[in-house]
DNA sequence: GTGAAAGCGCTAACAA
DNA sequence: TTGTTAGCGCTTTCAC
């Protein structure tokens, strides 16, 4: 069932038709009633690429997903993030279509995307310090979202970020609190916005409190679990290893728990670990302290409002890009004890 | 630049740009040549919308993905499988378009997306033992393919699985060697294939050995971690406590091992449990005993093969359907004991 | 308030 | 081997 059918079907032409589906106010409300009605009856459903080719627009959005090059894997955020903006999207009749790429910066994967005209914007994941991607589109004139942030780059742009600074910043500030003077960082790789932030968050909140900042115990490598595994049981060797660990997610905490494991300690007793883990209420009674930078259902909510910013830019293309920042929980545990692990 | 353009500018017709561009037989070697050094020269990139109205092929698969409706979660498996779907697909010139929905059995969804004309071809995901979405893509003459199997539909169709009954047949024996008379089953929601599979699995090893199949040692619910931490807390309450745990992935490892903890038990001493995990590999010198069902990796082979049985079938339309069992790596790592907590 | 006709960018008969 | 033409299904001037 196409226009040309329904409109026949009608005696009407496939103007009027298309004119009562679409909304404009000079089609009769009577005839707008029958279109509706027969449209509904026989469950007629515009193509969407001959639509576009007539309008120009693809009322689709393009999500520029990067690979780790070494490991292959995908993280395991972009699935709820993804989740939110296809919620937002399918309000708005947007579709989305995903491209995983192995390198993100592939100048040829945006251009083609522009070119080939099948989406109206693009989102751009896993930001690094100087993104080129942000000049890159900008430079095609393609409407884009940027989740997360590229710190170097000066020209406006939307982005959505959580604080992750004032995070790390804050949890780095809680372990002072329990005494510990040697806490192991275990970051991701730091040419990432994200990571370079957390860090800059960390270092501040020891400088802050007059303490010397030891490179050895700060690591900044991909996300992998066993980068967290041996991470933590190489500073444990050191000659004076640290007494507790601020974990970036999303590094797998399992490592984190079995590297302490082989050393002999437990965690929260002998030792403290801040990290991130999802749905962990329940931790609240347990013995570790956990840092939410961001919960599953908050990386949700963030992809739906990152999604809108884009669909309002594309709507209104001459609107100043718009920013939102997210102050990360930091939500904290039951320790067994008040200073574990400090010495 | 469009093949209006190009063609002007290289004083052939749209058709024959088109062709040479396509690989059609019927060009002169020298004009291909001329038209790709063009085409090239000015980054031409055909426009998809109208290509694939032209030829009613939208070069585009679509995935619906459903999210748990009580808890808003996306399975993370789908990152990777999408992962490697993307890969197949962008060999193909095909893109992916995804959409995630609440009750995946939404008839509309589907109608639509055939309607719109914007797929070629749909991927099931998280099919139910008689999924009604089956026979409904058949109806609609959608050419689709089934990440796992609805065992209860009986026509032929394209689908990939993991042989789920083996893998939790082999761990169950796996336990029962260890001496374990009691084994807690930790399902998913047997409505899905999966689930069911794994729970036959799990019973028909106890039955071989004459074990009875105790019902209280058995829940099948949604795959939260508070699922995972409820039940095994409820269990170990009971008269006579199980001494090994089956989980089925992917319920969050995390609930369970803390319902051990609580419980005051060490995993791999007290109890055994057979989980899963990724990137587990030093796993193999640590005490637990992980079952892969599937690795991340594997996932991502799972993805890029259905997507390439999919093409396949778009490409052949008449052929028959193609299915594909992957045998589930059963890695056994080193315990404390060789009789871990069985009495 | 409604319709005829052109055109979005491409492919695919049909001619030459 | 190349070109002419019609049309994919829709929107959008422009005319009535």
């Amino acid at each position: 069932m196409n226009l040309k059918d329904l409109s026949a079907l009608l005696g009407l032409s496939q103007t009027t038709v298309s004119r009562a589906l679409n909304g404009y106010p000079e089609v009769s409300e009577a005839t707008r009633q029958r279109v509706a009605a027969a449209a509904e009856k026989y469950s007629y459903r515009p193509n969407t690429r001959a639509k576009s080719l007539a309008t120009g627009r693809s009322m689709a959005i393009g999500h520029v997903i990067p690979i780790s090059a070494q490991h292959e894997m995908v993280n395991p955020v972009f699935g709820d993030f993804i989740a939110g903006a296809g919620e937002a999207y399918a309000a708005a009749g947007y579709d989305m279509v995903l491209s995983l790429v192995q390198d993100s910066h592939e100048e040829r994967v945006y251009r083609d995307m522009f070119a080939k005209g099948n989406v109206d914007g693009i989102v751009v994941h896993a930001p690094e310090m100087h993104d080129p991607r942000i000049a890159l589109l900008q430079d095609i004139g393609l409407p884009f979202a940027v989740h997360g942030r590229a710190s170097d780059v000066p020209t406006p742009y939307n982005w959505l970020d959580v604080n992750n600074k004032s995070a790390f910043q804050r949890a780095t500030g809680f372990l002072l609190d329990l005494g510990h003077k040697r806490i192991g960082l275990l970051n991701g790789l730091e040419t990432m916005d994200f990571a370079h932030r957390r860090r800059a968050g960390y270092v501040e909140a020891l400088q802050t409190r007059g303490i010397a900042v030891d490179k050895a115990l700060m690591r900044s490598e991909e996300m992998t679990e066993n980068y967290g595994y041996q991470a933590v049981c190489e500073m444990m060797k050191l000659p004076d290893p640290p007494t507790a660990y601020l974990v970036s997610s999303m590094i797998p905490a399992i490592g984190i728990r079995r590297a302490i494991h082989d050393a002999g300690l437990k965690m929260g007793q002998d030792i403290s670990v801040i990290t991130h883990d999802d749905d962990l209420s329940y931790l609240r009674n347990g013995d570790d302290v956990p840092l939410f930078t961001a919960t599953r259902s908050s990386v949700r909510e963030a992809g739906r409002q990152l999604a809108r910013i884009l669909i309002d830019q594309i709507s209104n293309p001459g609107k100043v890009p718009q920013t939102k920042l997210f102050e990360a929980e930091l939500t904290v545990g039951r320790s067994t004890g008040p200073n574990v692990g400090a010495r």
